[in-house]
DNA sequence: TGATCGCATATTGTTGACAATCTACAGTTC
DNA sequence: GAACTGTAGATTGTCAACAATATGCGATCA
């Protein structure tokens, strides 16, 4: 029997995953500090839960590397050097460039329902960069991306996508306050969307490498900020 | 002060890491049969520790999907569809297409370590092959593919391609003791080598693509073996 | 005065017991 | 005879207490 229209199974997931996603979010908002310790106690008891879920909560996101396990001393949230934000972005054009060959391999169908999710996205970034809201300018920016990668339907580049998308946001909360280059945001994003619904394959290929090699020297021309080292 | 020379702090890991490790290796080595529930308190004193670590162990797995957890119900070991082979060596393609642009990007010195251990898998392979050991080729083989990525010195690039591997070695357990056209495969592995050693970007791309979408075919022309489903 | 040793404290690692939930089977009713 | 309901068993989910380990401070000694 299918569940009814509006009705699905409660808690259908496995809490350890709740807890994972919610503190996830709390990290990439900057609730916590680079390189802070994160106490377990303290934290089950805020999230009003025990020390065992929360527990297997932490293994999840040190697996996906937001935070660093040390034996006997407690995990830490990770301090991303300019070494990192290398890697994150050099992974994400691997993903992205992956997405865009399938996407462009795919039914014209699939292809122009994200397109007119990317849209949209575009222009609540828009309205955001007008309101000058960072964060959720931050947000809608790696929600472009990850609809992007959504399109392929694979499943697993999704989820190797969301901690990709988790550690950008993570690096651009470490830029603080501003993106530079806040007028060529929307625009980019814009060309991308273009060029895929012109299914130009390498003028698309070409954009992404160049969003992404921009990122990293808007990322790395400023090591003095906080929570960037070394 | 620096460690001496061999010696190194005990147990440095965490132990669900170290858990989970094991576990992982027992599954590709087909110690579970797909879609096998996993007992909990049995794999614990089976592994002489408690159901603590445990369970945090089989988090991180259910995290890089070699595992699927269902809330109260237990965890299962996943069950591979043609679908998830297609996704596993599409994600492996884009991985392994990166791993190429980067290496042929980096220092000549760097690449050439990287080939002479390259070398000596293709060596051993070689050498298991005239032996009929499947197992040991399979290993061999990711082992092969895992070198290539870990030339990068990507970190997330290597620890995404470890979970890909695990996944890879579960296809071709699912295909049962052989590999299809075993003259070709060591014949496919050298190529790949040749062209990196002679720095033949397109060429090795080309190699990585044809090499890729021959296994996926291999995988999914069987549609009736052991533990493939739909 | 400087370094080293030992202790106190806080935090993590582990364990076993208890509670909640699901599956399967037997009994009952139409 | 088929479908539904209730119960029994097993398994997972959660919790709180206990043990082990690392860190930081203060005392001791060269």
């Amino acid at each position: 029997m299918a569940a009814p229209e509006g009705m699905f199974v409660l808690e259908g997931r496995p809490t350890a995953q709740l807890i994972a996603d919610q503190l996830r979010e709390l990290i990439v908002q900057g609730a916590f500090r680079p390189g802070q310790q994160v106490n377990e106690s303290a934290l089950a008891s805020q999230l009003s839960t025990s020390r065992g879920p929360l527990r297997e909560a932490l293994q999840r996101l040190c697996q996906e590397g937001i935070l660093v396990s040390k034996r006997n001393r407690g995990v830490f949230v990770l301090e991303l050097s300019t070494e990192d934000v290398k890697e994150i972005y050099a992974v994400r054009e691997a993903v992205e460039l992956a997405a865009a060959s399938t996407l462009l391999d795919s039914e014209p169908d699939q292809v122009s329902d994200t397109c007119r999710e990317l849209k949209g996205i575009i222009r609540g970034m828009a309205k955001q960069v007008a309101a000058s809201d960072w964060q959720a300018i931050a947000r809608l920016d790696m929600q472009f991306h990850t609809a992007f990668v959504s399109g392929t339907g694979n499943t697993r580049l999704i989820r190797i996508y969301e901690t990709l998308a988790a550690e950008s946001r993570m690096c651009i909360l470490s830029l603080e306050v501003a993106y530079p280059r806040i007028d060529a945001l929307v625009q980019e994003h814009q060309m991308i969307l273009d060029l895929l619904e012109a299914r130009d394959r390498s003028g698309l290929q070409d954009a992404i490498k160049r969003h992404m090699h921009k990122a990293v020297e808007d990322l790395t021309s400023k090591p003095e900020v906080t929570g960037i080292t070394a």
